[in-house]
DNA sequence: TATATTAAACTACAATTGTAGTAATACTAC
DNA sequence: GTAGTATTACTACAATTGTAGTTTAATATA
């Protein structure tokens, strides 16, 4: 993959939507992610239309509406963001992040007990 | 904080520069991060400026030369950057985020190590 | 002192992003 | 078949980002 596409907020939002609900027209995405009508329609339309341009996107009109399907799966596409994330923030270490992650006040004792489940299940004791 | 200052590629690689060596001027940042000059010596100064002009940096004249130094610190900014990236990405669950990281292949076992060691210490058994 | 070097300061400009308005078109209910 | 309504399609435009050139001022050197 030549240039990993890493999106913006606004691009987050509309992917995970459609990753959730799989395919959906504009005014329902924009729904979804703005029920409180945050941003003009509009502006999710022009997102979804330039999306549809970079090839995240794949637009089908059925009837007279369009409707649009993710064209990168999620895992694909997080596992390029979080890359991208871990190389700028944490010089390239996934060991440090998560590291941060654990040490941070952030996490549950339900999160902490998960992982710790899965690193015995990769062989650490 | 208002809005919360999120950086772009070549920002997080002048603040990690100054962070790592204190204060510099443009030129020796950018002899840092670009040795090879992949960029223009002026990319590197414009970036400066306008970081300066942000609040990110500080710039003080010293004879004839400006050296710049952060005005926020590594911990702090990385915090910051990691809630927004995990907000989008992961909906704001560190859990999930931290799990994704130890699941996926890219974990040495000293890093796995390190983090059972943390999440012991956090009194999980 | 004229000259080359250095670094600062200023200017430029296209691409992308964030935000949305307006025009055209088709559909629906009288 | 005409008047609203829903959607698409098209257009707009400022802010930010990525990239760097040009001009000026100071400094060291010959």
């Amino acid at each position: 993959m030549k240039k990993p596409k890493i999106l913006s907020d606004i691009e987050w939002k509309i992917m995970g939507a459609l990753w959730r609900k799989g395919v959906l027209s504009i005014k329902e995405v924009w729904k979804e992610i703005y029920p409180q009508k945050e941003k003009a329609y509009t502006t999710v339309q022009t997102y979804m239309d330039r999306m549809t341009e970079k090839k995240l996107l794949h637009k089908e009109k059925i009837g007279m509406v369009n409707f649009y399907r993710p064209l990168i799966d999620e895992k694909t596409l997080i596992k390029q963001a979080t890359e991208k994330f871990v190389s700028n923030t944490f010089n390239g270490s996934f060991g440090s992040m998560a590291a941060f992650l654990v040490d941070s006040y952030k996490l549950s004792s339900q999160d902490l007990d998960k992982i710790k489940k899965l690193i015995e299940e990769k062989g650490v004791e």
